[in-house]
RNA sequence: GGAACGGUGGCAGAGCGGACAAAUGCAGCCGCCUUGAAAGCGGCCGGCCCACAAGGCCCGGGGGUUCGAAUCCCUCCCGUUCCGCCA
């Protein structure tokens, strides 16, 4: 969440960064979360008054029944029980109020970067690097190339959609024989690809309320998400999610940042908005793997993250021999959390599309307020400053599986209908060079 | 799942109804001493709200008893050990 003090010191400041994602409703709720603050100040100064005042009388209360003057003792106790009753009202009140202005905090998003691109929708997001093509761009791939994945691969037996359907729900996919090893070769190869900078973690898959709130994803998410009710757990998205939240409530030494971590995990997604939509193989499934890289940073050690991460996506995509593009998220694009958003994105000739395989985020504060993630900071001299400071977080899926997967089926297919494994996943093919033939 | 014992500041660890934000040790910061460092000595040294004041809040979370709770009670969570079950 955004910082409410903010609203305070530099309320114009905010309502114009808010303006610029474009959703004419922001502004009422920033209108909502300063008189929800200005109330609970004004509560909260009245209670501590009151509590102040009955500490005195409690003390005093002490001291009179030390010295054997019971009557006195009585007579302030007969007080303080009348101002308790203050007390417990004001408090009840400040609870209340409080749970409000968080309610409110919850849902409004990140400030966007000064840097950001101005833009109501994904029409707007500028190409900041590619797009890499072959000669004659977009129509010039060659006929063999120019087969959907679904095909592909229900063709070559490494993809049973059918019978993925028919073990759980529509839109799981089961890859098969060398596709489920191709499958687990690319995520083998984005962790040996990053192992250089970022610890492996296998974080938990199932987190508790508190975390998937953490990442932003609840409350205003909760239908993307699979629940366990029972044991009130959640299935988690991406690995962004138990990641983030490995420090929360932490305080980390400067010294410790930035800390860098990736983890592979299954990713698992209701879509609940996207029904009807890249229903056919690979684009779109409520269960896909992936490798996620993520930092935890100072303020100024944010941005130059930012564009190496984007460089390691950028680079492990290139290195598959994939056709790709940069963009960078706009403003009225950007996910509620983000500060700063690109997208890699892979062009799949079969199916005639960009895909979007990857997007690295800078968080700014938002998450890690929310996440409680703190450092101690230092000064120019390397000296302890007092107090603590928010991390910033970043993160981004350094390969998700499904897509790409799809893009090398389909940008590698040869002339007689077989798959070229990219070479640089040869190591992980248990010696499988070419699929199907 | 059952039982026992625990959860206190960056770490270790006292306190178990009244001046406790909390002894002590370690770590850290400042200074003295030293050619320099270590040792030694002196001082400082948790976080949060709020305007850096006053004041308030925080001893796993929540609730209760009390004039007053780190301390008593209830409840939940987590940890350790033992039992059960098991990949």
């Amino acid at each position: 969440m955004i910082d409410v003090r903010l609203l305070r010191s530099d309320l114009d400041a905010v309502r114009a960064s808010l303006a610029r994602r474009g959703d004419a409703d922001l502004d009422s709720l920033v209108d909502t979360m300063i008189s929800l603050d200005a109330k609970l100040r004004e509560i909260t100064a009245e209670r501590d008054a009151v509590r102040a005042k009955v500490n005195e009388l409690s003390k005093q209360v002490g001291m009179l029944r030390r010295d054997g003057d019971a009557a006195g003792a009585e007579a302030l106790q007969a007080e303080s029980r009348a101002l308790g009753e203050t007390e417990n009202t004001l408090a009840a009140d400040h609870d209340t109020m409080s749970a409000k202005l968080r309610e409110v905090l919850l849902v409004v998003p990140n400030l966007p970067h000064p840097d950001s691109p101005d833009g109501t929708s994904d029409a707007d997001n500028p190409v900041i690097s590619g797009p890499f093509l072959p000669a004659g761009g977009i129509d010039g791939f060659a006929e063999h190339q120019r087969v959907p994945h679904w095909e592909i691969g229900t063709d070559l037996g490494i993809l049973d959609s059918e019978r993925a359907t028919k073990i759980a729900a529509s839109m799981f996919t089961m890859q098969r024989g060398a596709g489920a090893t191709l499958a687990r070769a690319l995520c083998q190869y984005a962790l040996d690809a990053n192992a250089d900078a970022f610890e492996e973690v296998r974080p938990p898959t199932l987190v508790s309320t508190a975390t998937l709130t953490s990442t932003g994803q609840l409350p205003k998410f909760a239908d993307d998400a699979y629940a366990i009710e029972r044991d009130d757990l959640w299935c988690i998205p991406t690995a962004e999610v138990p990641l983030t939240s490995m420090y929360a409530g932490e305080v980390l030494a400067q010294a410790d940042l930035p800390a860098r971590f990736m983890a592979y995990s299954p990713c698992y997604r209701r879509e609940a908005g996207s029904a009807g939509r890249d229903t056919r193989g690979m684009l779109r499934a409520h269960e896909f793997d992936k490798v996620e890289i993520l930092a935890l940073a100072t303020p100024d050690q944010a941005a130059e993250l930012l564009t190496e991460m984007v460089g390691r996506v950028e680079r492990l995509i290139s290195s598959l021999g994939l056709h790709h593009r940069v963009i960078e998220i706009c403003t009225g694009d950007m996910g509620q959390s983000h500060h700063r958003s690109f997208d890699v994105e892979v062009y799949a000739p079969g199916c005639e599309q960009w895909l979007e395989v990857s997007s690295v985020s800078w968080f700014s504060d938002y998450q890690a307020r929310r996440a409680d993630i703190r450092y101690r900071p230092l000064d120019a001299d390397g000296k302890p400053v007092k107090g603590t400071a928010l991390v910033h977080t970043l993160n981004g899926s350094a390969l998700a599986v499904p897509r790409v997967w799809a893009a090398i089926l389909e940008t590698n297919r040869q002339p007689d209908g077989t798959i070229a494994v990219p070479k640089v996943l040869h190591p992980y093919m248990r010696g499988i060079t070419v699929i199907g033939g």
